[in-house]
DNA sequence: TTTTAAATGCGAATTATTTGCAAATAATTT
DNA sequence: AAATTATTTGCAAATAATTCGCATTTAAAA
């Protein structure tokens, strides 16, 4: 349980009992390494724990900043390990397949932008998303005219 | 009806009727100036359109680059005129508060993106909005520890 | 004016997420 | 190691968000 320790910890950490579902959860997403729905994540669980705490969970570690919240357009949240190296996404709108963006440049621009803000105290988390068409979805839209 | 004029030659130049619904959505748009919900687009409309008429409108208008979808972490999608100037959103994840956001510096980003892309043909938008706290939710937060 | 493809309205279906509450349980204290 | 306590879970039901099928209407083209 050497590896488990460490997400205990993590759990500890951010204020929370190291409850063995949250341990699944976070489990899942390590594998996974791409963004994952609730329910992608309920199927994936081996004893699927219930909807409704798998919805809390993710919503509390989104909050404190161990899972992060991606918009991919599919009217559904989906969530990531945030500590992955930092990157943001690349999604095809017709078919939904999603490329790796790295060095969005954007940490300064960030703090540029909380300097220059009026109201407010704190920037937690940023979306940075492209949304376009792949290449061989382009290719069938031109078909499809 | 010259004002209206310009919105019907944008929605038959996007492929679309000039139907009395679609200038409607449009006029409310132009004057909400802020990221608006199905919903509040619903209620904002004089003589009520029909729900699934809202949702197919928004949805194709987005498609077609008049809209610009929005995502406020609110579980369910905003909208708001594409053709304001280019700009993003900072969102309190607290009380919901809006400050906008100028000269994001994205745009040879996104081309820089879209050279080094092994399978994407095109990138028609990107969302980028950036999540934290305001003053004041800052203020009571700490009040409630 | 007729035609026709596109758009609408309606109701129902589906999908996504949240809630209230009683029971279970992780961490803490004894 | 048992007792305590504040969290967390599971369940079922509620609510919210979005889509669908289909008959009817309508904007634009012929």
């Amino acid at each position: 349980m050497t590896k488990n320790d460490a997400d205990r910890q993590l759990l500890r950490k951010s204020g929370y009992k190291a409850t063995p579902s949250r341990l699944a959860i976070l489990g899942i997403f390590k594998k996974a390494r791409k963004p994952l729905s609730a329910q992608e994540v309920i199927d994936a669980l081996p004893r699927s724990a219930d909807q409704a705490t798998v919805y809390r969970t993710l919503k509390s570690l989104n909050g404190k900043g161990v899972l992060k919240q991606i918009d991919l357009r599919h009217n559904h949240a989906h969530y990531e390990l945030a500590d992955l190296a930092e990157h943001h996404h690349l999604i095809c709108l017709a078919c939904g397949k999603i490329e790796i963006v790295h060095h969005c440049g954007m940490e300064e621009t960030q703090a540029r932008i909380l300097r220059s803000s009026k109201h407010f105290a704190e920037i937690r988390q940023h979306a940075l998303e492209f949304y376009g068409v792949c290449k061989s979805c382009a290719l069938k839209e031109k078909k499809n005219n």
